[in-house]
DNA sequence: GCCAACGTTGGC
DNA sequence: GCCAACGTTGGC
């Protein structure tokens, strides 16, 4: 099974919203990159994926979720009271793509990019280079065990 | 708040 | 197809 990592401002959607309702399925959506969105598609039913909390004051990965449901046509991109609303985007031929993920654990404490930059394993990973601003990416087996030892 | 790095847009 | 201009991301 695939796994990811999936970037978040904590202020839009934290690992904490997926603890307070742990058997509910919250609906990634808003990803409006086509790299990014072509890994979303990319995603099956179980595939874990580190959640990443960005712009904030506690940087680093917070937990991990599953995908709950296969990618299908973000709604945010048809609401045009959304700020993911794209009026580009035709209702029969969807450009964004979102998923459904659920609750598997929240880490005792956050682990630190500085932590992530000192392990050689994720040394190409993404999320670690320079001005990389990829929010959803796949991660090896090797990177995914490098990063659940920094627990 | 700053600013470097990036992805996208649009004129040509 | 090129590339300058622009808006956004994201760590600091």
């Amino acid at each position: 099974m695939a796994k990811w990592l999936a970037k978040t401002e904590p202020s839009e959607c934290s690992i904490d919203d997926f603890t307070n309702k742990p058997d509910k399925a919250i609906v990634w959506e808003g990803v409006r990159n086509y790299q990014a969105r072509n890994f979303l598609r990319d995603m099956k039913t179980g595939d874990e994926i580190f959640i990443y909390h960005s712009s904030c004051k506690y940087i680093g990965v917070a937990g991990i979720v599953k995908v709950a449901r296969e990618a299908y046509p973000d709604p945010a991109q048809f609401d045009e009271t959304s700020p993911y609303f794209d009026g580009k985007s035709a209702k029969d031929n969807p450009r964004w793509s979102a998923v459904d993920m659920v609750f598997v654990s929240k880490f005792p404490q956050i682990i630190t990019l500085d932590q992530l930059r000192s392990m050689p394993e994720l040394e190409y990973l993404a999320l670690v280079q320079k001005g990389s601003r990829l929010s959803v990416m796949p991660v090896s087996d090797a990177e995914w065990k490098a990063i659940k030892s920094l627990q």
